[in-house]
DNA sequence: AAATAATGTGTTTAATTTACACATTAAATA
DNA sequence: TATTTAATGTGTAAATTAAACACATTATTT
């Protein structure tokens, strides 16, 4: 095991900071993770649920989680439930929220840390096998196990925020994409309408669209041309951003 | 101890959720909080630290953090600390970030969740008796020990974006305070510097400050106007924020 | 062949942000 | 006491950005 000294303490204070003997056993607290899955279809922003197993939330629906293991990163263990989920990996899996009110699981203490996963929902279809497992649109959540429904709300208002201020959007794209598809997007994740004028033009303006030169195929209307996201540009770009504003 | 029965596994799928029996003691882990507190004082950002007690760390700052008791909230952890270390209650305190390396402890794992909290330097000076403790220069940081560095560099990342969404900056300043020190405040947040004009008319529009008709008091140069913020308008009033854009 | 429904494109106006200069006031100095 | 100094306080013009708004084009469907 990993050792740890502790100097001798000034003055008697306690410095607060934590040494070997207390993290033994008896401050120990159970760790897991909770996944909020975000997928997009049918011009709807969906999130993955599970119906819960637990007597006490009979009948509800929670996200999907886990405890961490003692020996496994937090990030690695949010991946470990989405690789066993959905059978992806490669994914956008962002930290979002830590939750640790004391009685928030009828088990214990259970503190969970939420991340914030985007998928692309059409390449996710085929590995949907276990039936307790479905895509709900975000407009009927409620009613949630646990605080499940408090993780939720927290992790879509962030998703709200953060997709107007980075390309995370286009994780929940296909590759290719119409820019019509893209601007559904933004309208179910903000749930507002967009004027499709200057959605286009904001997004020509950036500048970060490669145009593919490739029509929509099996669309029932006028295709429309395809596009990716230009990722390198945008890394190369330096944010300047400052714009105080509230 | 609270119960919660499992119901039976649907076609023999492990549905991955917290049941009782994994809650005991195999899964447990330490779980510390770390509080990044900010102050500003002389026209510069500050931050309080601890010189470290562990002789792996010796001659090393750390942030201020101590292990989450089992029937404590998070929260309420990191509100125990500010006071113990400060004196000081009612103050601003965020979560921002948890962070769980394996490795990131020498004596264990322990995981921990970083909060930020903002205070008013003026008001604390008079409890800092630990004489290990000590306000430091972000500009100055460097080699913190543990993973603190990192933790400190997200929690600054945070508060310079936060700060240009919120009204977070005041809980810096005295409730009294003039243009001047709360374009310094931003300045020295941001890192950059702005236009004095500018900056005026931007707060002046906002229409959040509250003249108060009075003026600084023994300023070695013509004192300015005070003004405290008007928390109740700011409450009131709905924020629309959707702008597109990276 | 006609009707339908979505794509694709520009301009005008308003709102916001940026750049920039001078008179005023109180403190400090001579 | 008069002068100098340094910070406060204010306004306007230009440039950029956002918002409102309409019609021709193209592929599918009828």
């Amino acid at each position: 095991m990993i050792t740890a000294e502790k100097t001798t303490p000034v003055k008697g204070i306690k410095t607060l900071q934590v040494i070997q003997s207390e993290v033994e056993n008896t401050n120990r607290i159970a760790l897991s993770v909770d996944c909020i899955i975000f997928g997009f279809d049918e011009s709807k922003l969906k999130v993955l649920l599970i119906r819960s197993d637990l007597k006490k939330f009979i009948g509800k629906w929670s996200l999907l989680g886990d405890l961490v293991f003692p020996n496994e990163d937090l990030d690695a263990a949010a991946y470990r439930i989405l690789k066993q989920r959905t059978g992806l990996s490669d994914v956008y899996l962002e930290q979002v929220s830590t939750f640790g009110t004391v009685n928030r699981h009828p088990a214990g203490r259970v503190v969970t840390v939420a991340y914030c996963s985007l998928i692309n929902i059409e390449h996710h279809k085929l590995n949907i096998l276990d039936n307790e497992l479905h895509w709900h649109d975000i407009k009927n959540i409620a009613g949630l196990a646990f605080d499940h429904q408090q993780i939720f709300d927290t992790c879509l208002k962030q998703l709200q925020k953060r997709v107007q201020e980075h390309p995370l959007g286009f994780n929940l794209l296909p590759k290719k994409f119409s820019l019509r598809e893209l601007q559904f997007l933004y309208e179910a994740i903000l749930d507002i309408k967009m004027d499709r004028r200057n959605f286009r033009k904001k997004f020509f303006s950036m500048d970060l669209l490669i145009d593919l030169n490739e029509m929509e195929q099996d669309v029932p209307h006028r295709p429309g041309k395809l596009y990716k996201f230009n990722y390198e540009k945008y890394e190369k770009r330096k944010k300047k951003w400052v714009g105080i504003d509230f």
